[in-house]
DNA sequence: TCAAAAGTGTTGTTGATACACCCATGA
DNA sequence: TCATGGGTGTATCAACAACACTTTTGA
């Protein structure tokens, strides 16, 4: 046994999980995907989707893995909340658990997946009350995911390629809670020169209608580089 | 063996360990807090200070201990930063490491500590390259730094309990690593009402001598919670 | 007397807020 | 024809950026 060796197992090892916190924005609500947890301890109650770390695999690769096979998707924003060691957080052992908030575009989540594993979507407002440190969890991704909101173009993540003006400010409406002035935001989102516009309207959520548009790529990456001040005045 | 045991016990454990990003800021520099490491893999390079978690402290009592016995500072300003576990991050031996950030006070470290675990303060600007993932760590937290500089009075934890406007303004420089209009820093500072102004100059570091003051605890506070923008043009 | 640093105000510009009415459409 | 939601413009105010000279003092 070399010298490191001998050093690094006088500490003792510990089981490291993940945890994600799934945002998506459906029927003009921000939603969270959780579901009732299959083994014990806690069996039976809400929880976030998660899984233990392998020996193979990077943090990275294991958040990665635990949403795809949840949604069958790929190249999902993800990014590190926080990682959670209390002593007493599982009740059964130990576990250090590192937790991922993820914004995926929720039309494009397959309901098969969903069976599979009893996912469930509920909205932000109506969430039960999840296990352990869960709560704690949400509470900060909600914040993280309101201050990026505030610094850079987030529909991008979170909308379908092609989606109108109100819808969008419907979706900041429900990251921040609060009513928007309309002609406010629209002014603002123009002006920040990521939006192209088209010819079609969406007739389907109103009598008007309302133009389409997409998020300009280009646009978007410098301004999520830059960072910027997203702010409207809130109602 | 419960069935949760049983479950748990399937999955791998790993050493888990800190690292704590400690900055301070002297002769007005921004300056970061290493040591030369003592034992392998990577004896006698650059380091930052790290320790592995103990089976029964929480991580931020493991990040408080490793602070409190390298400064025998308590209360030190921290939080965590990211969790890094990529695969061969450490080449002896798989470990998940957290990393904290630091704003220490550095006119109350002791150079007594400094001496017993061969600590040494390095300017950000200077700094020697760092083994494994820890330039990367700096480099994040760096980047998180100057955002917490831009949205919450920072000088606080870094700078003694009197300081002068131009101190101050050299911190904010430091951090920035840009130059400030005195003009407007000032104009700006004062308008947020941290600020106490004491009677008294400090005439050590300059012949006109400058004023003293104090920050409000209590103004800090409540801008801390509220969030607030720091803007200050950049020459 | 001079070098070095502290301190001080004004103006132009930009961006945020507040706010009300008309239009298009399908039921 | 009416209820619903889409779309538009302006005036006020607050905050930021740019910018140069005077004062104090110790060497």
């Amino acid at each position: 046994m070399t010298l490191e060796k001998q050093y690094y197992s006088e500490h003792p090892k510990f089981h490291v999980a993940l945890d994600s916190i799934i945002f998506g924005f459906d029927e003009g609500e921000l939603k969270l995907l959780i579901h009732k947890r299959r083994f014990e301890p806690a069996k039976g109650q809400w929880s976030l989707f998660g899984g233990f770390l392998k020996a193979d695999e990077s943090l990275e690769d294991a958040s990665n893995r635990i949403l795809r096979e949840l949604t069958g998707l790929d190249k999902i924003y993800m990014e590190e909340l926080q990682t959670y060691g209390a002593i007493g957080r599982d009740p059964a052992e130990r576990v250090i658990s590192v937790a991922y908030f993820a914004l995926i575009p929720a039309h494009k989540y397959s309901a098969t997946f969903s069976q599979q594993y009893g996912a469930t979507w509920v909205g932000i407002k109506e969430m039960p009350p999840l296990i352990m440190d869960h709560d704690v969890m949400v509470e900060k991704a909600l914040i993280r995911l309101q201050k990026m909101a505030s610094s850079q173009p987030i529909g991008f993540k979170l909308l379908p390629r092609e989606f109108t003006i109100p819808k969008l400010q419907s979706l900041y409406e429900a990251i921040y809670q609060s009513k928007l002035d309309k002609r406010n935001f629209r002014k603002k989102i123009i002006s920040m020169d990521v939006l192209i516009k088209l010819e079609e309207k969406d007739k389907i959520h109103s009598r008007t209608g309302a133009f389409l548009y997409r998020f300009d790529k280009r646009t978007d990456e410098k301004l999520v580089e830059g960072g910027y001040n997203f702010t409207i005045s809130r109602v």
